[in-house]
DNA sequence: TTGACATGCAACTATTTAGCTGCATAATAA
DNA sequence: TTATTATGCAGCTAAATAGTTGCATGTCAA
């Protein structure tokens, strides 16, 4: 889980996964066209990518054919971010907001 | 956006998260028990969060009282992660299976 | 076979990051 | 007032990170 949250702290990655979640089976070199930066910096990130379990790939001859994988993406949503966006965080805001009223009395 | 994943992608400021969602209004020294961490080394980590929008504080004579704040969590799960763990995500992959199982013949 | 193409591996640099120590400031309590 | 407590600010070090270049390997196509 940790893994997934330090790939998704880069944009650069999170760029990638959007391209992936477009077209899924892109070569690294088709990869590389628009990030600006080199293909082996793109490389890195792919290979942070997929140590995560977030980007899967697969042979082709020379080319490695990228794909994205959403199962630890769904993990984080389901197992960490619905405690805090859930209805128990909103009554907590909202306790929050009725602190702040008695503070400013 | 950016500094939110950013500020997600550390352990100890997850843990913090996760304990002000257990209990709101602590305090830095409150905060500091238990991490195996000096208070300053805290205190920098909760003004990431802060500045990421995912903690409020208050002042409270010379106590800091701080508060999570859900909503960039929220804009997280809403705006960026729904467009992965989707039903669009869960088509891909069916995809990437019929690649593979392609690609095995 | 030869040349072009796709990728990997290794080493280097610069920047960021996480932790630390030391000192300063401000508020509470005796 | 004086001592204690809560926090902030500045500077330092070590480690991690993001990017680079150069070279090696393996595959496809002529």
């Amino acid at each position: 889980m940790d893994a997934t949250f330090k790939a998704l702290a880069d944009p650069t990655r999170r760029a990638l996964l959007d391209r992936l979640l477009g077209k899924q089976g892109q070569t690294l070199t088709e990869l590389v066209d628009g990030l600006g930066m080199r293909r082996q910096s793109v490389a890195k990130h792919l290979a942070i990518l997929e140590g995560a379990g977030l980007v899967s790939c697969q042979w082709h001859g020379r080319e490695k054919l990228h794909y994205l994988n959403t199962v630890p993406i769904a993990e984080i949503s389901r197992r960490w971010l619905d405690r805090f966006s859930g209805q128990r965080a909103a009554a907590i805001l909202n306790l929050r907001d009725a602190l702040q009223e008695n503070e400013n009395e």
